[in-house]
Parts: structure tokens; sequence; C-alpha cells
DNA sequence: TCCAAAACAGGACAGTCATCCTGTTTTACA
DNA sequence: TGTAAAACAGGATGACTGTCCTGTTTTGGA
């Protein structure tokens, strides 16, 4: 299927390949599938270049090391896939409450879909190598910052047109992420999504929040929700 | 310091180990710390037997193979590390909401007092291992399962006292749970755990729940709380 | 057209890994 | 005490792994 790209063309019309940094672009899409799947450690050099039809030679030209590569996998690859499927949304959403169900219920939909659990990719990283190098672990704690910033921001834009006066916004964004991914995190151990759906469904009870009010309050919420 | 139980004893009153099973025991031990600092794949069998004091035919003779002597950490330890920290202060407390109140913030003090955040054992490896290998997943996944209903057991033994009547038991547990993780998987990358406070705040506001009246209900909850 | 630099090919290399094997010692039991 | 089985010692082994090195090809500008 992608033999036209690792193909050498002959003629001088023809580049060698049919798009620039097509050749690392490449690498970028399997390290990134690989590290995901597989994770770190258990992805080799040898696989990857397999994988991609890339030699040892044009690899090491883009990524002297192996952890460049990754550092570039998350810089360039985790970071966009944070602010595709939750930065972004949340920005557009009517209200940050409104854009955290919103992308709870949009990723429980295409998990089940789907069929199985491949995880987050962020939290998926950054537990195999938060601890192994520093470089990782600060790389990884910013996504993780700006992540929950956008949350937050979301949540003072809310305050600034009158809403959510009584919401902090860090402590809401902080739940928030941290919810989702420890139910992706579930989810992906048990290889099943609902725990997804019942966190969210906790979420909008606000659970931990009273002792006797939260049914009666919840009727009222079912219709702004 | 361990030189009394690797050193070859000379006598026949004295035995080769001072106590039953304790090669065994120190291998899992070891094994233990490692899997949790430095996860599964980055700890070799050889750093294990030098740091246990362990040769590789006794090593060997226990687990025979690293699988093996994962699988009996995940059951062994892993699962009474959750039994310990998690389930049994859950049902020993006076109500499910404040067991796992109690629960995050013992942790967090824990965690701040030490200084750094090696994350959540179970987590750790449910993320490095549920994808690699069946056999471990199923494993882990079982643990997550009974932490989630050691909680919601609780909410509904609350329930029958009268209490918690608007609360489901499995969605509590499943955000109890999934918030916890996920606050300890950005502690440990963020090497930071104010993290675990703001979820633990934004849980005991109910931050996801109410559009106004959250400010006025925490007023009458912090007394509660 | 020419040439220096970038891009790539392809294998070599030293090191590490998990596992296994053959002996030797200790234990449990009769 | 004698003996079979368990517990351990300690190295051998073959299969990777990440990295690097020397050539060759292609490219962009003069």
């Amino acid at each position: 299927m992608s033999a036209e790209i690792t193909a050498r063309p002959k003629s001088r019309a023809q580049k060698r390949t049919n798009d620039p940094e097509g050749m690392r672009k490449k690498v970028l899409d399997v390290a990134e599938e690989a590290f995901q799947a597989r994770g770190y450690q258990a992805s080799s050099m040898g696989d990857l270049m397999a994988t991609a039809g890339v030699t040892g030679g044009a690899l090491h030209h883009h990524f002297a090391t192996k952890k460049a590569l990754a550092l570039a996998v998350i810089e360039e690859r985790v970071a966009a896939a944070v602010e595709e499927t939750w930065i972004e949304p949340v920005r557009m959403a009517p209200s940050a409450r409104e854009g955290v169900r919103s992308v709870f219920a949009a990723v429980a939909a295409e998990l089940e879909q789907q069929g199985f659990v491949r995880g987050c990719p962020l939290n998926n990283l950054a537990h195999e190598l938060s601890l192994a190098d520093p470089d990782f672990r600060i790389a990884l704690a910013g996504i993780f910052s700006g992540w929950r910033q956008a949350i937050a921001d979301k949540i003072s834009a809310d305050q600034q047109a009158g809403r959510e006066l009584g919401t902090d916004p860090q402590r809401f964004a902080a739940l928030a992420v941290a919810s989702y991914s420890g139910a992706m995190s579930m989810a992906k151990t048990a290889q099943d999504a609902s725990v997804l759906r019942d966190c969210l469904m906790a979420l909008e009870q606000g659970v931990m929040s009273s002792k006797t009010g939260t049914r009666r309050r919840n009727r009222i919420l079912h219709r702004a929700l």
C-alpha cells in the first residue's frame, strides 16, 4: 500500500519521496502508533524501522536516539491529540460544564463502537516515562498542565458571564482531567468503556456534594444538561 | 545489612535462611519495589537478582519466568496494597463519603511529606501490562473491580441506614476510584501532590452538579464534612 | 554544470536480556 | 541414619536491542 513511498525512483523528475519531510512524518506516525499500542520500551527500533519501511540510517538521521524520537512524539503528536480531543472542543462549547460532558460522552461512544480500549495516549506515556527521565516528565507535565488550564480558563470565561460563580476553576479542571484519566485507565484495564459513563453520570449528579438533596436537585438539572 | 541471610551457614544447627520462604519473600519484596519504581520492562532479572542477593537458579526455582514473578507481585502485593490503603479504611469509616475523603487526605499528606510521587502501584502496572498480556490484564482488572465494589458496598450500607438515598453506588465508586487514579497520575507526572487536594475539594463541593446552588449548599456541607 | 551538504542505505557492534542447564546442598520423612 | 525431593549455586547461551559508521544518492544554490 505504501510501496510507492518507499520505492526508489530512478528519474530526476520524480523525487525520492513524494512529499517533503515524508520520511520523518512516516516514522512519527509509526512511533506514535507503536508507543500507544505497546508502550515505549516494548517498541524496538527494529520494529519501528520495519513497520515504517525505513532503514536504520534514515531513522538515525531524523532522530539521533530513541529518546529523541519519543520526545518528538510527545511534543508533536500527543500534545496535538489532547488539543484536538479536549482543548478545542471545550473552547468551542457553550460552557465548561457542557464541554467536559460532551467530550466524555464522545469518547465513551467512540470506544464503545470500536470495541476495545487503548487508553489515553498522554496517560499511557506519562505512566511509563515520567519517572524514567526528567525530560520526558517535564514534557508530559506541560501537556497535563495545559489541558487543565484550558478547562479552568473556560470556567473563568463562564464566570465573567455571570455563571459558575461558586466554582473554583483550578479544582474543577483538576477533577475533570483526573476523573477522565482514571476512568480511561480502568476502561483500558477492563477493556470496557462503561466506567466512563458511570463517571460522567456521577459527575453530573455531583455525588460527593450533598447528603440528602442530591436526588431532588438532579430533577431540575437534567433539563439543563 | 542482609549478609547474614545470603551468607552460607556452615553448621547443621543454622539454616540456610533464618525464616521459611525467606528467599521467595525477598525476591517479591525487591520485585515489588522495582516494578513500582522503574516498571516491569525496565526491571531486568539481573538487577532483581543482584538487589535481592539471589542467584539465577534460586530465582528460577521460585518463579519460572519473569511473567510468573510479576503475576505473583500483582496478586500478592498489589492487591494487598489496595486492600490496606483503600478497602479496609473505607470499610471502617463512618460512611463511604467520609472514607473516601479520609483516604484522599491521608495519601495527599503522605506524598507531601515524603517529597516525591511514585504513583499508584495498581495504576502503574495496569498501564504497562494491561495490553501486553491477557493474564496481567485480568488480574489487574480484578483488583480494580474489587476496589470499586468495596466502595459501592459501603454506599449500599449507608443506604440501609437511611443515608445516601440519592446516590448510585456503582457510579459513586467509579468516580471515587477514577478521580483518585487520575489525580495520582498527574501528581506522579508533575511530581506534585497538590492536584490530589484540588480533586478532593472539587469532589466535596460537587463541582459538576449545579449551575447556581453550589455556593449556598456548600456553606451547609462544610459543617458536615 | 558543479559541488557541498543533507538525506538515506545497510550492515557492524558491543552490550543486555530472559531463560535454561548441570551440579551441589539442604530438607522432610521413614 | 538413609534417601528422595526440594532448594539453591552459578555460569552458558542465543536472541535481541540501541547505536553508530562508512558509503551512496539526492538536493539546493552558485
